[in-house]
Parts: C-alpha cells; sequence; structure tokens
DNA sequence: GACATATAGTTAGTTATGCAACTAATATAA
DNA sequence: TTATATTAGTTGCATAACTAACTATATGTC
C-alpha cells in the first residue's frame, strides 16, 4: 500500500523540488555571473514596480504572493541597497508607497536580459503550445487553492 | 521595449510565485489542521526515508534538491524532534546514513492521506493527459538546465 | 609510506519565509 | 463623539536556504 500510494503527490515534488529550483538556482546564478549583487527575492519586486512604481507594500507582496512581513523585511533590504525608497501616503498614512530610486533604473535592461537568458537556457526544446499548457494548468492550480478560502 | 520583454520570464514567475508557493502553503495548513508538527521540508525528507530508508544525507539532499549544508540542519531539526537517528556508516566513517526512528512511523499514513487531499484540491478539474504535459515540461526543464552545468 | 587530492558532513554568516502579537492610523457604529 | 473594529506595516521567534570556509576520513600517486 505505501508503495502504491501518494501518485499524484509526484507532481507536487517535480514542481516545488525540481523546476522551481533549479530554474530559481539559475537565475541567481546569472546574476551573480553578471555581477549583479541582487537576490532573485528582490529582484521579483523590483520587476513589478518597473511595471509599475510607487506600489504599497501590501500590493507588492500580493503580486509576488509574500505576507506582508516578508514584504516588509525585503523591502528593509532593498532600502539598505538604497535601490528603492518608501514614501507614507498623503491620503492614508498608515500606507508605505515604494519607490525606485535612481540607482535601480540601470539595473533594469540587463536584468531582464539575465531573465531571457534563464528563460531561454530553461525552455530548450520546449514548444509555445507546451508552454501554453504549462501556464494554464498552474493558474488553475492556484485559482483552485485560492479560491475556496484563504490559502 | 521594455513592455514589451520578458515573456517567457512570465512561465518563471507563475511557476515560482503562484503554484508552488499556493500548493506548499496549503500542504503545510493541511498538516497543521491536522496537528501534525512537521514542517513540510521535513515531511519531503521524511518522504524519501519512507520509500528507502537508511539514505545517506548526501543521498537524501540529492532526492530532495538540496545542498548538503541545507541537509544537515534539516536533520538535525528532525533528529531533535526525534523522527530520524544518523548512524556512522562502517564501510566509510564519512558518511552518515539516516534512519527513521519508531516516532515517525505513524506518521507515514496520515501524512500521505493529506499530501493526497492536498493534490485532489489543487488538481480540481485538471486532467491526467495535462497533468502528465506539467510533469514532463518541468522534467525537461530540469534537465536543460542540469545536464549542461552545474546549476 | 607520505603527500596531495577528493569527499561527507559541519559551522558561520546572510537572506528569506511564515505565524503571531503588536502599533498606529483609519473607518464604522452607537 | 466616543468606543469598536479594521487595515497597513513592524517586530519577535523559529525554520530554512545558499555560499564559503572548515574538519575528518578516504583515495591516489609518487
Amino acid at each position: 500500500m505505501s508503495n502504491n500510494q501518494f501518485k499524484r503527490g509526484e507532481l507536487y515534488s517535480v514542481i516545488n523540488g525540481m523546476a522551481t529550483t533549479a530554474v530559481a538556482r539559475r537565475l541567481q546564478k546569472n546574476f551573480r555571473n553578471a555581477g549583479i549583487e541582487i537576490t532573485i527575492e528582490q529582484w521579483s519586486v523590483l520587476y513589478h514596480l518597473w511595471k509599475e512604481d510607487g506600489l504599497s507594500q501590501l500590493e507588492l507582496g500580493n503580486r509576488t504572493f509574500r505576507d506582508k512581513a516578508s514584504t516588509t523585511r525585503l523591502i528593509d533590504n532593498l532600502e539598505k541597497q538604497e535601490l528603492v525608497t518608501r514614501v507614507a501616503s498623503k491620503d492614508d498614512r498608515r500606507i508605505n508607497l515604494v519607490y525606485l530610486t535612481d540607482t535601480a533604473k540601470p539595473l533594469q535592461q540587463i536584468t531582464y536580459e539575465l531573465a531571457n537568458k534563464t528563460m531561454n537556457e530553461s525552455l530548450q526544446n520546449i514548444t509555445k503550445e507546451e508552454i501554453e499548457v504549462v501556464k494554464n494548468v498552474l493558474q488553475r492550480v492556484y485559482d483552485n487553492l485560492m479560491n475556496k478560502d484563504l490559502i
């Protein structure tokens, strides 16, 4: 019995343990080899700010799938490196709006290129159609877990 | 340009940020709600020991995609909870073989059930064929990154 | 056999994660 | 308008991750 159980769980193992870890490590390695001194977690925050600057911490947490405590500390570290600044919102002084600094700006082009490079390395010999299936399935996995009750 | 870039990178974001995090949190939540006091990382080690007891730390690290330092500390914590014991190999005294204790045994059945439950929650309305495509693609992503040089 | 090299595991230092308890500011309700 | 509840963010605590430097054992070469 114990040998036959948990077949579907192997998917979790594959998703979580292998591909995700491998891609994350490769992206971090590509950053490091290019002399980019930020973590991929920090980059995920910058990435959303390059798309839309001045987001609140909570909104950044939502977009990067982090709780607010993790978001606080990531932004602490980004602030230490002078890549972002917190600005208290005038409308609601509970809210910190997070803005990119001039130091962060030159990182966009190079990190996008390194992210593209990482994706090209990761997705060799994988078709557009396959990628679409994976994205679609993983989106539905997420929706299955989010839409019921809190994760 | 910056708006049009990094299209493929969204896959990384989807894999890493959304589905993986959501599944991991749900599994941890299902453990917690059932009164199971282990982390999912600890469970990933126990899972491989239930399949094959007495693996070395390095082999456990390979199977769970961790480096040896992370594996050391994970096993430290499992040992504190008296779920595993380290036994120095007689053939090669550099090697620690890791064995399940009697305390760990009753966890197998219940955690397998909770993992199955988590997978059923995650994979609702997703077909076997889709799951096969995802597993296959993610395996190839992993192979793309592993087979070239070290991650 | 002696010296260099490789391997398994540990430790130190930094970053990141989640939960829970907390503060400060805002919104709601009596 | 005062009391209560909600919200955004911070902090404390524990676990986990990676890199690099380290110890101890084993292997290989001369």
